[in-house]
DNA sequence: CAGGTCGTCTGAATCGTTTCACAACGGAGG
DNA sequence: CCTCCGTTGTGAAACGATTCAGACGACCTG
């Protein structure tokens, strides 16, 4: 059907090999041969076959970069910034969505495996995949994002949760919240858990205790899991009610918010949220919310970036890379005397 | 490095025939040498190679979507519709993000046109490339999403946005609203003309003309152009300031919330607001959004299942799907006295 | 017992590209 | 005129899986 490189040689008069160098080091052929194959080219719609040239150069030239949650504008972001740097290097990226669960992950891993892609990309669920040790066993290159590394035998993009987490819990108890609701996952993910950790460190610097602290294990991380968090916490007996929250993620800080407003509860007159991750839609919300900021883009490209080192061959020291995040104050977390200035 | 196939065969003692049937056509061997086959593969750690797979079968194993913004959450809701199709197919999806621009737009078609994808999702920038023609032309399955066909000859599942148009304007007219602006994009595509067109036709039946309608035409179609958008609204003289807006999408209906809501202007009561996809974002902010739902998911699904129709080969059926979008209405279109149930 | 059938396995051809050793040619230098 | 060299171009051997015609027994049947 489609015209391969030796139609192309016979249209031109030439041999394969010939409309080979054309194509892949045009200064060794003279230019009227050179003018013939590309006319030929053009002439029959010919298109090279990347199956042909990955088998014969034993790799594709693509990257996996696995996600836990393709509905989350936070790994959009961080999928921005891997398709820059693989575009740029003339890689394309298969994005794949592991939905937080270790089968599709799994499955994924395997389809990336037959693919022989470059390397991998992923922010992995809870536990580390087996199949990713068996990646690595075979030389392919995989990067964590939004993961520390096990250990040193491996590059790493991640952020300092426990920082994250305490620089959260800090804003809000210096506005002098003494009961704040932490609104986690249930799915056991490290970020999360550090997240956490820092906010119990925080809460029992300034308390000295962990009364301060309540916690929420939804299953999900989404918008929804958010909104049953929110109705939770209005229906508690107004003595023990929390009077912030702290989400894992933007999404069910969105979600708390929404809830919230619903219920008529004043965000952040009555109640304060805190967000993570900061990603766009934190900021537009109609009351925008303090999140903690991770480099999302950055994240993707650095990832991009180590991984492609690795890829390259050659001396590669493994990286693991720990950026620190920070606080971003919008409104949602501002009480009043805040937004008027005066103490 | 990794092993082969033929290693497989050697360590098992058998034809590279016989393993490539244990893969393929595990019945038709014998179950004591498909057992020395599988131990085989398991001790070598072998992976089947796709490019030479996909070399053989003249075509590969994947499907390419093209879309318009990977941060528009719209199309990642579409990306889900077709990963779960083409997943259930046992097809990987090339994801590429045009970001509305045709060149790259027309890079991305050659990468999958080299990749031989079995066929190609896309949304496509206002012109319909002629690297699209060309695909087709080499008898790669093209179904265009959120898009109508050009002519018959071609799948497509759009979406009558006339008519979305026109339910958007009829609400807020409804409502009272004589003038009223539409934020659409400069990009000229045809979705925002036919959206612009039907609110049109709906200000013209009940005004007799066209004064009521102020039409804005930003760059691109995001939550900064809302926002800028809104701000010259703002800006314009009370007596010929519209009274509500109709964004092109949501995104832009969410800037354009947040920028009323910091200038002070009270939405829904001072200002109405309505988007267009219903994205989730949209029903969680915080004033939550009147907009035109598209069935987001099931647009990306019955794409991908038009596009595995047609890629199967056999009589396939061109067609043209245009699905009618309703109109959910929410807060922030609502007056005071619809909230309140009086006249 | 010849001939046929069935189940199982083999081996070679094939897909389209890249790469590399080598051939052909022309010109420069001796 | 011969040799040497650089420039171009050739052609065949990979890469790894699939497929298909056919080999080979074993077994059945008339």
């Amino acid at each position: 059907m489609a015209a391969s490189i030796r139609d192309v040689a016979e249209h031109a008069g030439v041999s394969v090999g010939t409309v080979s160098n054309v194509l892949n080091r045009p200064d060794v052929v003279s230019a009227a041969t050179r003018e013939r194959v590309l006319d030929a080219i053009a002439a029959l719609g010919f298109v090279r076959n990347e199956s042909a040239r990955q088998l014969r150069a034993g790799h594709s030239r693509t990257i996996g970069l696995v996600v836990l949650d393709i509905a989350n504008p936070f790994f959009t972001d961080v999928a921005r910034g891997v398709e820059d740097v693989a575009n740029s290097a003339g890689l394309a990226v298969i994005l794949c969505n592991s939905d937080d669960r270790p089968e599709k992950e799994s499955a994924y891993l395997d389809v990336l495996a037959e693919q022989r892609v470059q390397g991998v990309l992923i922010t992995p669920t809870a536990e580390l995949s087996p199949h990713l040790q068996t990646l690595r066993r075979r030389g392919v290159p995989v990067v964590l994002v939004d993961r520390r590394a096990p250990g040193p035998d491996q590059c790493a993009v991640a952020v300092d949760d426990v920082l994250g987490g305490r620089l959260a819990a800090e804003h809000l108890l210096e506005r002098g919240h003494r009961r704040i609701a932490f609104i986690g996952g249930a799915s056991g993910l490290p970020q999360v858990q550090e997240r956490h950790a820092g906010i119990e460190t925080a809460v029992r610097d300034a308390t000295g205790g962990d009364d301060a602290l309540v916690v929420f294990s939804p299953e999900q991380l989404t918008v929804d899991a958010g909104r049953e968090a929110a109705a939770r916490i209005v229906g508690m007996p107004a003595a023990r009610r929390p009077t912030a929250a702290i989400c894992a993620n933007d999404l069910m800080a969105l979600g708390v918010l929404q809830e919230m407003v619903r219920q008529g509860v004043r965000v952040p007159d009555d109640f304060a949220i805190v967000g993570y991750d900061d990603i766009d839609f934190a900021a537009s919300a109609a009351v925008p919310l303090t999140s903690v900021r991770k480099p999302r883009q950055a994240l993707g490209s650095r990832a991009a970036e180590l991984l492609l080192d690795e890829a390259r061959g050659g001396e590669h020291a493994h990286v693991q890379e720990v950026v620190e995040p920070t606080l971003v104050v919008r409104e949602s977390s501002m009480v009043f005397r805040d937004r008027e200035g005066t103490p």
